[in-house]
RNA sequence: GCCCGGAUGGCGAAACUGGCAGACGCACGGGACUUAAAAUCCCGGGUCCUUAACAGGGCGUACCGGUUCAAUUCCGGUUCCGGGCACCA
């Protein structure tokens, strides 16, 4: 074989070669599982990162490199800024498309998932990702999933976990059920044109509505989170403040009884009600209509005209309309008797189904009461200081909060807050009422008639009823071999070596749960196992959460902002209250990334506009490919992706490379140690500012707003001087210890963002240490400053001139400059100068008449 | 309807605290190197007007108005786009 001639350049050699690179250091990188191994340190700082773990789908897609190429360069960056870091990584991976593949390919579920996430374990570590991977969860597995079914027997044992028959959304496509937070304009979440049907089943439901009050107000604790999120879950949990009346119906009315309650969160305008609405699902109406066929039909119409309207997405606009039942209610307040309608807009699971209609100060109460021209009683009307203005009739309906209530007995006279609170206490002493808090959020209901989930331990037995399996009997195992369909009902039901066993109280013949568990139970606490991800006689170590806990910096998608955030407080606060953990919160700092999306639309098969980040590493390699992702846009903001962006990074990461190659060896060749910046020549200080304004600007976006497509692009900018000033270096004006200081340097600084190149380089200088554990420059604020600086003259706000002056100038000089300046002087010839502006290193803006 | 974002060249974007709008990159045009191409390196560029050219001037950050010596930035109003919530009583 011939020996290569060294003192020619080879062309191959002057090429960046990114698969070379790659996968040279991916197989040093592997062979050592230490590398990136966390442990609990006695006094090093901790820091937890993590981003949102995937379903292992069989790829990932540039929303997850995206996701995970931030999540590493912070990581990256804590590592080098001596932090003891924790960057664990998992697969979510229960969940109902495991069985459509196994119903299309004739895979088990079990087998379809561990492949898919054996390949992108392989993607990942291609992308060269820093994972802990000894630490490793994969929820599908029994060492995880037997602490789901621990969970759930503590939640049972603390009464927040409890069975019951209710009404359910139904996804067909899924044949399963979907929690409240799964429907999503009345569609599945996962089929966008699948309406949710309603079912009425016998349900498992964990009581998160136990802590609805502490969800909410921990928010304020959130500050790290992005506003739009805390707004988010406030207004999914939806609290509002009311009060509930009885209105009594007069004389036995039935089973359902004879008061209806309300509730309301205007009782100051209880002296106008006219009607009492009932939801066409209140117990009591069938009651009230049961002795009227028509009616009984009627009211059958609405049932089904609401549901139909929930199924559609589009219940908020059908229009509104009802029927009278022929009956009357009392007023408690002023002893009125109002008739007692059934209307299509009340809904049976928000408040008690029952409303009081007060026309004049209730948007769609007016619109009812025109419809049917009941009475409209006016018992609010404007505040005013003028009291004959106070009398002026407002247009209806008038909602205001700011106004005086009359015309309502004790009460005409005050504000619409001092009536609230004064009438909620006349009716809680007078006991047909009381003040109440009522939520939007609702309880968790995780049933799912499906196989490839937790299976919930509990069993059924006829002698005992619903008993919990015991705890030294945990993991009840999911089998294996089970046929899968989409026929409703859990496939679990037909096989009966899992279905048949004995009861744990009885010993007697039992039959156990069918039903599997959400997977965002999964979710929810899936990163305390990180931290303790072997232990095998508890869910974790409570010493170990307390080092590490809570999460300072949690990265992930948007779309999870209500579900897997507000179950994973829900679950923190839980067993927080179980004494396992001590932190109330689990997440500090909450980033959300925008989608990628390309031609101006999120990424979807359907659309055909995917990019494969397996295409992009071979063609471009790992280091372009996540640069990109990070250069290409802020990180919270969507990003378009365009495949000409990406030939820009790889082709700046080449110009990189090269300047190492051609200045190899630069420090050792180099005679005196760093040349003080006296004796620098003038292009060399260039230079040497530059790098350390470089260095500055690259550790500020690090630390505050994460802005990478600003550092890169200020790498970029030194890499553009360097490549000026290669006249300067080539004569040796720059020493060769100052280009050996901007290649350690700038290694470092690629480090987080193109950790391949990065490593090749600090190699290429003659470095033998691990480059995570080298210290992140710093940079010297007297050698980023400038000698002198250019300050533009404005005359009247309009740039006229600019001039050089020294860095420390005076106001005095700096003015003196810019009116000397021949530009300036022509600006302002034959004007009168009435003020001038100087802004210390900005600008200098002269007035003139 | 309510709440939250956003709007800057042909494109992705920058301007962090009210101080030169458009850094950096893409695409494009020109040049160097090459027999040629690729690769690489260098240069150019918001827009309109005046000019043979050198230069110079006007306009310009969705739109209208305001505050200020000075506004992409602050205030008031409007439009469009994206997201969340929605007969929630």
């Amino acid at each position: 074989m011939a020996q290569e001639d060294r003192s020619t350049p080879n062309p191959r050699e002057e090429r960046y070669d990114a698969q070379r690179i790659e996968q040279k250091w991916a197989g040093r990188w592997q062979s050592d599982p230490t590398l990136y191994a966390a442990e609990a340190h006695p006094t090093k700082p901790k820091f937890y990162v993590l981003e949102m773990l995937p379903y292992p789908s069989g790829a990932l897609h540039m929303g997850h490199v995206r996701n995970y190429a931030i999540g590493d360069a912070l990581a990256r960056y804590m590592w080098m800024n001596g932090y003891n870091v924790l960057h664990p990584m998992g697969w979510d991976s229960f969940g109902l498309p495991a069985e459509n593949a196994a119903i299309k390919n004739n895979t088990p579920p079990r087998e379809w998932t561990l492949r898919n996430i054996a390949a992108m374990k392989v993607q990942m570590n291609r992308l060269g990702f820093a994972y802990d991977w000894s630490r490793e969860v994969t929820t599908c597995l029994p060492d995880y999933y037997r602490w789901n079914q621990w969970f759930f027997l503590k939640l049972y044992a603390a009464g927040l976990a409890y069975r019951k028959k209710s009404k359910v959304n139904w996804c067909p496509q899924c044949a399963t059920v979907l929690a409240n937070e799964q429907v999503v304009g009345g569609m599945c979440w996962r089929h966008e044109d699948t309406p949710v049907v309603q079912r009425e089943l016998e349900q498992w439901f964990l009581r998160i509505t136990k802590y609805a009050d502490e969800l909410l107000r921990d928010l304020e604790k959130l500050q790290g989170w992005p506003e739009k999120v805390r707004v988010m879950q406030q207004n999914w949990i939806g609290r509002s403040e009311g009060v509930l009346v009885d209105f009594d119906l007069g004389g036995t009315v039935g089973p359902a009884g004879s008061t209806i309650t309300v509730f309301t969160t205007r009782v100051d305008t209880i002296y106008g009600a006219t009607s009492l609405n009932l939801a066409p699902e209140h117990p009591i109406v069938g009651d009230l209509v049961a002795r009227n066929s028509e009616l009984r039909g009627q009211v059958e119409n609405l049932i089904a005209e609401q549901r139909r309207a929930k199924e559609a997405g589009d219940i908020g606009s059908i229009e509104k309309h009802g029927v009278f039942t022929g009956r009357y209610a009392k007023n408690p307040f002023n002893g009125e008797a109002v008739p007692v309608w059934v209307a299509n807009y009340i809904l049976m699971d928000y408040g008690t189904g029952a409303i009081m209609s007060v026309p004049a100060h209730d948007e769609r109460d007016f619109e009812f009461a025109q419809k049917y021209k009941l009475d409209i009683k006016v018992v609010i009307l404007p505040a005013s200081t003028d009291p004959d203005e106070t009398m002026i009739e407002p247009p209806l309906p008038f909602t205001t909060m700011d106004g005086i209530v009359v015309n309502s007995g004790e009460f005409s006279g005050l504000g619409c807050r001092e009536a609230i609170a004064a009438m909620a206490e006349l009716a809680e002493k007078k006991r047909f009422g009381k003040a109440t808090v009522s939520f939007r959020l609702k309880d968790w209901g995780i049933s799912r008639q499906r196989y490839w989930g937790t299976p919930i331990p509990m069993v059924y037995c006829d002698k005992d009823g619903v008993v919990p399996v015991e705890e030294k009997d945990l993991p009840v195992i999911l089998p294996d071999n089970v046929p899968i369909t989409l026929a409703g009902g859990s496939p679990l039901m037909n096989v009966p070596s899992f279905l048949n066993t004995t009861c744990p109280k009885c010993g007697g013949p039992a039959r156990r749960e069918t039903d599997t568990m959400d997977t965002f139970v999964d979710s929810s606490w899936y990163f305390y196992r990180y931290a303790d991800a072997k232990n095998d006689a508890a869910p974790f170590d409570s010493e170990k959460i307390a080092y590490w806990f809570p999460i300072d910096q949690y990265i992930g998608g948007v779309e999870h902002a209500i579900l897997h955030l507000i179950y994973s407080r829900f679950w923190t606060k839980f067993m927080r209250d179980m004494g396992l953990v001590k932190n109330d919160e689990p997440v500090e700092r909450l980033f959300t990334q925008g989608m990628v999306i390309r031609n101006g639309a999120k990424m979807s098969k359907s659309l055909g506009n995917t990019v494969s980040p397996d295409e992009m590493v071979e063609r471009y390699g790992a280091d372009a490919t996540r640069m990109y992702s990070l250069f290409a846009a802020p990180p919270d903001r969507d990003l378009d992706w365009q495949e000409t962006g990406i030939e820009g990074v790889q082709r700046f990461l080449g110009r990189v490379y090269r300047f190492y190659l051609r200045n190899a060896g630069a420090g050792k060749s180099a005679t005196a140690s760093a040349a003080s910046t006296a004796s620098l020549s003038p292009e060399a200080r260039g230079i040497q500012r530059k790098l350390h304004q470089t260095i500055k600007r690259v550790s500020n976006d690090f630390q505050g707003r994460w802005h990478f497509n600003t550092c890169i692009a200020a790498i970029m900018e030194l890499m553009n001087e360097i490549y000026g000033a290669e006249e300067a270096i080539a004569s040796g004006k720059i020493p060769g210890a100052l280009i050996a200081e901007v290649q350690r340097d700038v290694a470092l600084l690629l480090a987080p963002m193109a950790p391949y190149m990065a490593h090749e380089l600090w190699e290429m200088t003659g470095e033998t240490g691990n480059l995570l554990r080298a210290p992140w420059p710093k940079y010297d604020a007297a050698l980023a400053a400038e000698d002198e600086i250019e300050i533009p003259v404005q005359v009247n706000g309009k740039l006229r001139g600019l001039v050089v002056v020294a860095a420390g100038a005076t106001n005095d000089q700096i003015e003196q400059a810019a009116l000397a300046n021949e530009k300036v002087k022509a600006a302002i010839a034959g004007k009168q100068i009435v003020k001038v502006i100087v802004v210390p290193g900005k600008l200098v803006n002269i007035v003139v008449r």
